[in-house]
DNA sequence: CGCTCCCGCCATGCC
DNA sequence: GGCATGGCGGGAGCG
């Protein structure tokens, strides 16, 4: 014990660092030897603090109780130390106490000690935040209250908190199994997904408290029946663990945890304030609030709030209002996600623990080497995850009994306000309909989150994560084909190609609307820029191709993926993507593009037939960019199917939003990312009744699939009966595909990319398939602007894909993932696409921006990425044509 | 004085 | 019935 406390006090200085975790399994981390100067006193003192030290020492043999007393005491020091000080105050501190009171206080720690934050400090000093994948670390409830000296009551405190964030997932009796931070970015982004559909409206047009309070009153009643007892992600734990754990009633403590976090993320400010946060989960809750149920509530989100800010998730602050100042929190952790959370792992393990700042690093970092980093521990997680990842997704959760069953449920369910868990439904929905469809493979990258799409509903995000999507979408593909184009990334080069994948294919598209029955859409996802983060790798190149790829993503994505087995080019592309991300990250995509894919491509290839496909599908890029595309390498090509979305667009529009968050995202897009080009297909033949567009981006694969033989094309979205449009309006496909899709495991992954089937569309109603939200990129530059565009055709659209990658799942039965097989679509080339109007020049104009688009939020410009592209769902397709030709 | 929140009783539910 | 969980709220520490 000694020892063990030890090194931590030697580390406590430093708090930043991660000195506790390292501490723990490494002993001192040399960092802190160093860091602190106090440290060094301490060392000096040898074990015993104080003079009594032996003696107590000795007390403690004898009796248990005052062992862990004394455990505490020490524990406790090192941290407060940490926290509080930074200060070598510490060091007095402790020293004081020891010297004044010893035995008193042993006996009678102060309350502070004793705070369940500390708790939970120590209890996460313990771990790594970052631990291999490899390793599974278990925690025994009753050896840790033990070492912590509290009751395993407090420990269930802390433990239900961090397993509301995945960071640890119930094994078994008393097991806990420690995961780390390494999906804390995925679940803060669904959690952030979620948390807009929930409160997202609410949160964005204001803060304000009152209005909160109402609103969310009323909407949780009205959408939220349901969800609120069962938590809303369900981070089910790996697969392994036995389902039966979980059964239990639903542990409000858990849920809460993640309704507050999801406050945050919605809250544009990043600050709620307890009462606030008390009356929304209660109004969620119950109707009834009595006092004294909002004090037990008070109560309860003080433990949660003191377990999130030693996570470094929160801090304490207050508000003055009126009404004078009010104890409130504020979001110091993540704002944005790269759905890869993995980025911030890389860092993290270095940096520490304070999660402020690396998280808000994180978006930053996407340096390349990070994203490669992403990507691999990606596919390590998976494969860590072994059962799981197959499955579903990694991303977002791993486990899954739960999961699944709750999918189930929520499937049969409906879960109730579908919008609000319809994004996370929808994603599993999609993974397991295609999985099951499928293969299983699809995996899917979703796991990340569901994007959603819209500027409404999805917020998000889709931002990076994405780029799983990629595989996904090359699955789509075709199946075929596609398959073995994923297969063979996925072997290969592992990580990059998956990477690449991801992105190319679909990336992320983000949604759907759709209004008019008749229409069927499919949209990519532009990808915005952002998503592209996927990859990470070069990042410089990355930036400007990424770009390019944002605005040709769909083609490129195809290409990547291709490449990416094949070539090293794909790493590349990711690392743009990410660039662009964070160069452009406003902009979300651009039409564009590109073109270019065929550059590297190849090599994959394509096997045979299917492979056909896959390598028309790069073809076919070229050939949705064809009309396109070689112009979009010049950018205008897109207009034409600017045009055409416009159109359906403006009929769509229902939703004013979107089409205003189409010009924002133009805008944006233009800067550099492209824009999403959409085709318009007209009815061809058997499609009666469906006009598709498609997404110039991602439209490759499906276009080519017109084009080309494909036998069916699979594409990576979601589609919507209208009748479950009715009631939504949006849709956001996830690109299904994508998402994460780590997939290096391969079969799968492709597999997830859904396919719609005619079949499905059958239903006449106007379908939205997005992939990516992509939206709108900004076109605009595009023409202009070539620089970036043209650059990189190579790029792909990952950024896009990423976005997209969230996929959505619709619960509805609608969604499906049949593979839809437009054989006509006739356009092969240009030609669909049609060029209503584009509207070259303007189309900057056009293009609003993000803020435009109503979600400021989403708008995080910043790097932001991901968020934008979200949003773009509903834009419109706007591109910017420019010359085309 | 009031914000925090520790502490532990006791309900719930599995075994 | 025993045990693991965890809801809950009294009431005390602390600023």
């Amino acid at each position: 014990e000694n020892i063990f406390d030890r090194s931590r006090m030697a580390p406590k200085t430093p708090i930043k660092s991660e000195p506790i975790d390292l501490s723990k399994q490494k002993g001192c981390t040399p960092e802190r030897n160093p860091i602190t100067p106090v440290k060094i006193t301490d060392r000096p003192q040898p074990d015993p603090w104080t003079p009594t030290a032996n003696l107590k020492i000795l007390v403690s043999a004898a009796s248990p109780d005052m062992r862990d007393r004394e455990k505490k005491k020490e524990l406790f020091r090192p941290i407060e130390n940490s926290e509080q000080s930074d200060t070598p105050d510490s060091l007095q501190y402790d020293i004081v106490d020891d010297g004044t009171v010893d035995e008193f206080e042993k006996q009678r720690p102060s309350r502070k000690q004793k705070s369940l934050g500390l708790l939970c400090q120590k209890f996460l000093a313990r771990y790594p935040n970052y631990p291999l994948s490899t390793e599974k670390t278990t925690i025994s409830l009753d050896e840790v209250a033990a070492i912590l000296g509290v009751e395993r009551r407090r420990i269930y405190d802390i433990v239900n908190v961090l397993e509301s964030l995945h960071l640890v997932s119930r094994v078994a009796k008393n097991q806990y199994c420690w995961h780390g931070r390494h999906n804390l970015s995925q679940t803060l982004k669904m959690l952030q997904e979620a948390g807009e559909l929930q409160y997202g409206e609410l949160m964005t047009s204001q803060h304000k408290e009152q209005d909160l309070e109402y609103k969310f009153g009323e909407r949780k009643k009205e959408i939220i029946p349901d969800s609120q007892d069962r938590p809303l992600l369900d981070f089910s734990e790996p697969d392994c663990i036995s389902a039966s754990a979980n059964s239990r009633k639903d542990k409000s403590l858990r849920i809460m945890s993640q309704k507050f976090v999801m406050l945050f993320l919605v809250s544009k400010t990043k600050i709620v304030t307890l009462d606030i946060a008390a009356k929304i989960l209660i109004e969620e809750t119950q109707d009834t609030v009595d006092h004294s149920k909002f004090k037990t509530k008070v109560r309860r989100l003080y433990d949660i709030a003191n377990v999130l800010t030693s996570l470094g998730l929160i801090k304490k602050v207050h508000v003055t209002e009126e009404r004078g100042r009010k104890p409130a929190f504020k979001w110091i952790g993540p704002v944005e996600f790269p759905e890869n959370t993995d980025e911030l792992r890389g860092h993290s393990p270095t940096s520490d623990p304070v999660p402020g700042t690396q998280r808000g690093a994180c978006v930053q970092y996407q340096t390349s080497a990070t994203g490669k980093q992403k990507f691999t521990r990606h596919a390590s997680f998976n494969s860590a995850q072994p059962c799981e990842a197959t499955r579903r997704k990694v991303s977002s959760e791993p486990n899954s009994p739960r999961q699944e069953r709750q999918a189930a449920t929520a499937n049969s369910d409906e879960n109730c306000s579908k919008m609000i868990n319809l994004a996370a439904v929808c994603r599993q929905k999609i993974e397991e309909d295609t999985g099951s469809a499928k293969n299983s493979n699809i995996t899917l990258p979703f796991s990340h989150l569901p994007v959603p799409g819209d500027s409404d509903f999805c917020v998000n995000p889709l931002p990076q994560a994405v780029f799983p999507v990629v595989q996904a979408d090359v699955p789509n593909f075709s199946l075929p084909v596609g398959i073995s184009s994923q297969a063979s990334h996925s072997s290969t080069p592992a990580d990059s190609n998956a990477e690449n994948g991801k992105p190319t294919l679909v990336p992320s598209q983000p949604f759907v609307c759709f209004p008019s029955s008749s229409l069927f859409m499919l949209c990519h996802g532009l990808q915005e820029n952002n998503l592209s983060e996927p990859l990470p790798t070069a990042g410089d190149l990355g930036n400007r191709s990424a770009e390019a790829q944002a605005a040709v993503p769909p083609t490129v994505c195809q290409k990547r993926s291709s490449h990416k087995c094949s070539s090293p080019s794909a790493p590349d592309e990711e690392p743009a993507a990410k660039k662009q991300t964070l160069e452009h990250s406003d902009v979300p995509l651009s039409l564009v593009v590109p073109k270019k894919p065929s550059e590297s491509p190849k090599a994959e290839s394509s096997p045979g037939g299917g492979c056909s496909a896959a390598a028309h599908l790069e073809n076919n890029h070229l050939d949705l960019a064809s009309p396109a595309a070689p112009e979009a390498a010049n950018k205008e090509s897109t207009k034409p199917f600017d045009c055409l979305e416009q159109e359906k667009q403006s009929q769509s529009k229902e939703p004013d939003e979107p089409s205003k968050g189409n010009e924002h995202i133009s805008k944006e897009n233009a800067n550099q990312p492209f824009q999403p080009q959409y085709l318009y297909v007209q009815p061809a033949a058997g499609l009666s009744s469906f006009n598709f567009l498609f997404s110039a981006n991602q439209a490759p694969g499906a276009i080519s699939l017109a084009a080309n033989q494909l036998p069916s094309l699979s594409v990576p979205c979601v589609m919507v009966p209208s009748a479950a449009l009715a009631s939504f309006p949006l849709v956001c496909s996830p690109s299904f595909t994508s998402p994460l899709s780590p997939v290096p495991d391969g079969p799968f992954s492709a597999a997830a990319s859904t396919n719609f089937s005619m079949s499905s569309l059958a239903s006449t109603s106007p379908v939205f398939i997005s992939t990516t939200a992509v939206v709108t990129p900004k076109v605009s530059p595009a023409p202009s602007v070539d620089p970036q565009q043209p650059a990189h055709p190579a790029l792909h659209l990952s950024p896009v894909l990423t976005r997209s990658c969230s996929a959505v799942k619709l619960d509805s039965p609608v969604c499906m993932g049949h593979p839809v097989t437009l054989l006509k679509l006739q356009q092969p080339s240009s030609a669909p696409l049609t060029p209503k109007s584009i509207r070259p020049a303007h189309h900057e104009a056009f293009f609003k921006t993000p803020g435009s688009l109503g979600d400021p939020v989403a708008w995080k410009k910043n790097e932001g990425n991901q968020t934008r592209n979200a949003s773009s769902v509903q834009r419109r397709l706007e591109i910017s044509s420019t010359s085309p030709d």
